[in-house]
DNA sequence: AGCACGCCGACT
DNA sequence: GTCGGCGTGCTC
């Protein structure tokens, strides 16, 4: 057999590369007792397979005893794999003859503790993953390659014999090298660069300068030995707390060593950001560690920021913008319990904390907490599930938090800490319909919104408008024939850009030069209808002619740093009239803008997905608390032609909260989430009948299972197809499975899913389930 | 997922 | 006559 026989796109490093072993030397060699015992280890493959499987243990002796959690290389089919330890068995219900031997341990440490390995195990059974893919998605993805793990010692500084001894006061004339060296001093096993960086700021000269003078020298910190810093020199002493907001404080405080799950329901503006502030600053002080988790790590910098001014230790950042090794480093810094405060987007909910004591997800009911492809798990669930193991609190903060949240909070199953006030005197927006049927409108606004803005504009402040449609006009049309521009690709209109001037599919990305001729008829009248973001600019500039107009969606702002220069021209004043999409909704506050336009969302008022009300509604109220901080107050006027639509005359005599009662009412009848639990296959293939048939064949798999796995009370719904059946040129069909019973459904997932597999398949045809989907696209 | 083995069309 | 299509099955 060839012997480096390894899989393409394994990266070969020369210390663990040794030659595969020839197989049938493996399958002769029997173990004896006293090379390998009677261990049996089970290891989870970095592969799409349910599966452990069973490998002796190395023939050379192991560096470190065999846990669970190391990393092995073995023998996997022709090549070899990397893999984890899970478990050392016994026993083997294999062909021991077959069993292959691992060929080297990658890791000088478990990567994940015992804690961290139920918790995606637990995931990878709840969700219906593979374990291998679990496993190593939720491990920085250099390591799912033989690579050793980076080099763990931590570049630091020390302070020399000489820098121990000399008088402080001899640097009276350079107060910064005086202060470093007098921090150096403090601590005599060194200081980490990193958290010397992030307390003190850039002191690359200051360093220099005192290495130079041979006072300091660079070293080498072992992990788990890097003291913690005194609060960055930049530190603001926190505001005082409300009562509201002690009270939510004490709460958590109370419950930290056990678990509990509270929500922190806290209006925008009330002062979350504050509470998690005092709640890790205790954790830390004890010892311990917090692990907080946002939808978007681009969409928080400002929270970022302020825990990095405010909080003591070292904080590890982790998401996708990061490069594969800064990640790693940041992930080891956790995992080593060097890390006190962990901040990172989804897959951070798995990082190993030692210490763990708090969980924080913020702006829970944010849809992207849920992961969409591949492995679809909850971040936002997952932290309550790893709460629960810890034996820690969780906390879920938001504004206006999903309904299931909520449910569980009216339920007491959760401890619900409100935030009603804003803190300081600001007032909430008030919120009132402008009803526009039989309006005239001019670049889509009503005469009364007109002259609200000129009021408010008038008086020196500033306007936003809200409208969730990018480009110039969302139809192009022939006036002579009927002809409309649509995507090839997709069951989709086509969007007028006009800077850069393009039909565009908002679907799947495809472009063309915008005709200017019918291409039906060749007729030479061809209209734009409806309006987007470019055209209410556009239209707004001759409006307000005197006033500086920005306009914020994903087009204007694709350019780095022009979001950042268009937010400092709004924070300046420079401009007067602030207006785009739902970025608008999300993480920027306005403090400036004293009236909120919105100016079109009947169309989400009946949308097709059951979420869509509760989206529309916390889009809704997360603009309107843009506005309106301090002593302004806020006004949020909603255009609409369905003023009297339950969903808004809920919102605006009760607010959210009234909202969501009338919504979870309608759950309650629909037998929906949280009444119910669903899961969804969706299958799409190149023809329109193939994923049909694949779901009509899934159906009947699962009506034959239901019995088997004692799952009464499953229903199936479907097959049908998607909302949008074609898309990127695929046709798209989905199957829903809905249950009362969440013990019920997952038993009834454990024996589909895996005979789902085993359906034949069309050439072209994929599929995936989906265990509580968000978006029933 | 890879990567084999395995049985039917157009080619050096 | 072969090279090669992707259907099917396996990986301890």
């Amino acid at each position: 057999m060839q012997s480096n026989a390894g899989r393409p796109g394994a990266r070969q490093s020369g210390r663990i590369d040794g030659p595969v072993v020839d197989r049938s030397a493996l399958v002769s060699r029997a173990p004896t007792p006293s090379e390998s015992g009677p261990a049996i280890l089970r290891v989870a493959v970095a592969a799409p397979l349910a599966e452990l499987f069973d490998y002796l243990p190395p023939v050379s002796p192991a560096p470190v005893t065999l846990t669970p959690g190391l990393r092995l290389l073995v023998p996997f089919g022709r090549g070899r794999r990397v893999g984890m330890l899970l478990r050392i068995a016994s026993h083997t219900e294999q062909d021991p003859a077959r069993l292959k031997r691992v060929e080297s341990v990658l890791d000088a440490r478990p990567l994940l503790s015992p804690a961290d390995l139920r918790l995606i195990e637990w995931a990878a059974a709840y969700y219906r993953q593979p374990i291998g893919e679990a496993l190593f998605t939720a491990l920085p993805a250099r390591l799912r390659d033989p690579a050793p793990v980076l080099d763990e010692r931590i570049p630091g500084i020390q302070a020399t014999p000489a820098g121990l001894t000399v008088a402080l006061d001899a640097l009276n004339r350079a107060p910064r090298q005086r202060d470093l060296l007098a921090l150096a001093r403090a601590a005599p096993a060194g200081l980490a660069l990193a958290d010397l960086r992030a307390s003190q700021g850039d002191c690359a000269a200051t360093l220099r300068a005192l290495r130079a003078k041979g006072l300091i020298e660079t070293c080498h910190l072992a992990p788990g030995l890097t003291p913690s810093l005194p609060p960055p020199v930049s530190a603001l002493a926190g505001p005082a707390l409300n009562a509201d907001q002690q009270a939510a404080v004490n709460a958590i405080l109370g419950a930290l060593g056990g678990f509990r799950a509270f929500l922190l329901d806290g209006v925008t503006g009330s002062g979350k950001t504050e509470v998690y502030i005092r709640l890790i600053e205790a954790v830390i002080a004890a010892g311990g560690q917090a692990l907080v988790v946002v939808p978007e790590i681009g969409l928080t910098p400002q929270l970022r920021a302020r825990f990095i001014q405010r909080l003591p230790g070292p904080v590890a950042v982790l998401h996708s913008a990061l490069n594969a090794r800064e990640r790693e480093r940041n992930w080891h810094r956790a995992a080593l319990g060097e890390a006190t405060l962990v901040l990172g987007t989804r897959s951070a909910v798995f990082v190993p904390l030692p210490r763990l004591a708090l969980i924080l997800v913020d702006e829970e009911h944010d849809a992207s907490l849920k992961q969409q492809e591949g492995f679809r798990y909850s971040a936002r669930d997952l932290a309550v599930r790893r709460a629960q193991l810890t034996g820690c609190p969780v906390v879920l903060g938001s504004a206006t938090p999903a309904l299931e949240t909520l449910h569980n909070a009216r339920l007491d199953r959760y401890g619900w800490l409100k935030l009603p006030e804003r803190a300081g005197l600001a007032r909430p927006p008030t919120i009132s319909l402008l009803d526009i049927r039989d309006q005239p409108l001019q670049a889509g606004l009503s005469s009364v919104l007109r002259a609200d803005m000129r009021t408010e504009l008038a008086a020196g402040n500033q306007v936003l408008l809200f409208l969730n449609r990018r480009g110039y006009a969302p139809i192009l049309t022939c006036h002579a024939c009927g002809w409309v521009g649509g995507c090839p690709h997709c069951d989709a209109r086509l969007t007028l850009h006009l800077n850069p001037r393009k039909l565009w599919c908002h679907h799947c990305g495809w472009s063309q030069p915008v005709p200017s001729l019918c291409p039906a008829c060749q007729g030479s009248d061809l209209r734009r209808l409806g309006q987007g973001t470019e055209r209410l600019e556009d239209n707004l500039r001759p409006l307000f002619p005197e006033v500086g107009i920005a306009r914020i969606d994903r087009d204007s702002t694709r350019r780095k740093g022009e979001l950042d220069r268009l937010l400092g021209a709004v924070s300046r004043g420079e401009i007067q009239i602030l207006l785009g999409t739902q970025m608008l909704a999300k993480g920027h506050d306005f403090p400036g803008v004293t009236l909120v336009g919105i100016l079109d969302l009947d169309h989400a008022l009946y949308a097709s997905d059951f979420r869509a009300p509760e989206r529309t509604a916390q889009l809704i109220v997360q603009v309107a608390g843009r506005a309106g901080r301090a002593e302004r107050p806020g006004r949020v006027v909603l255009q609409t032609r369905h003023p009297e639509h339950p969903l808004l005359q809920s919102l605006l005599r009760e607010g959210y909260g009234g909202f969501a009662t009338v919504a979870l009412g309608e759950r309650r009848d629909a037998e929906l989430p949280p009444f119910a639990h669903l899961a969804l296959v969706r299958a799409e293939a190149p023809g329109a009948s193939e994923p049909l048939a694949f779901l009509r064949a899934a159906r009947v798999l699962a009506e034959g299972l239901i019995e088997a796995a004692d799952a009464p009370g499953v229903h199936l719904l479907g097959p049908i197809p998607a909302p949008m059946e074609r898309r990127a040129g695929r046709y798209r069909a989905q199957l829903l499975v809905q249950c009362g019973e969440r013990s019920r459904l997952q038993r009834f997932l454990a024996h589909w899913s895996p005979a789902l597999r085993g359906l034949s398949r069309t050439k072209g045809l994929r599929w995936s389930l989906d265990v509580d989907p968000q978006e029933m696209l």
